[in-house]
DNA sequence: AAACTGACTAATA
DNA sequence: CTATTAGCCAGTT
């Protein structure tokens, strides 16, 4: 299926933010070739297994702060600021954090590889 | 199949 | 800076 594509993308993608670096999900959207669906990546995010590998901490909206859950989920929250703050990664109280300094700007090769491991 | 939903974004006021 | 609106994409009802 197309989405599971999608879906395996992004995942590859997210794995490849490296330490004490953030990506957006449009970033992330765009990287994996559907500039417009940021809403997919939150949606494969929000699938994610609680005891995952995946660093989707470093994942955070436009607005360079975390996206608060539907359902108010304070815990989550601090389980995402947490594992920032422990990068070297300034969050202030309300989750944001300065994303033009911690941006992750990946190189073409980079990302052609994550699509590559994304293939199945 | 139409309508609704959501860890989104960009544009406008 | 905040609030509102519309657009987008895939999954659910």
């Amino acid at each position: 299926m197309s989405s599971d594509n999608l879906k395996a993308k992004i995942y590859a993608l997210v794995k490849k933010i490296p330490r004490g670096k953030v990506s957006t999900y449009g970033d992330i959207a765009t990287f994996a070739g559907s500039p417009r669906a940021a809403r997919e990546v939150g949606w494969a995010l929000s699938a994610l297994p609680f005891d995952t590998e995946l660093p989707w901490w470093r994942v955070i909206n436009a607005q360079g702060a975390i996206s608060p859950r539907s359902g108010d989920d304070k815990g989550a929250f601090e389980h995402q600021a947490a594992p920032l703050r422990k990068e070297k990664i300034e969050v202030s109280k309300e989750g944001k954090l300065d994303l033009t300094k911690h941006r992750w700007k990946p190189r073409a090769t980079t990302i052609a590889a994550a699509l590559s491991e994304a293939r199945s």
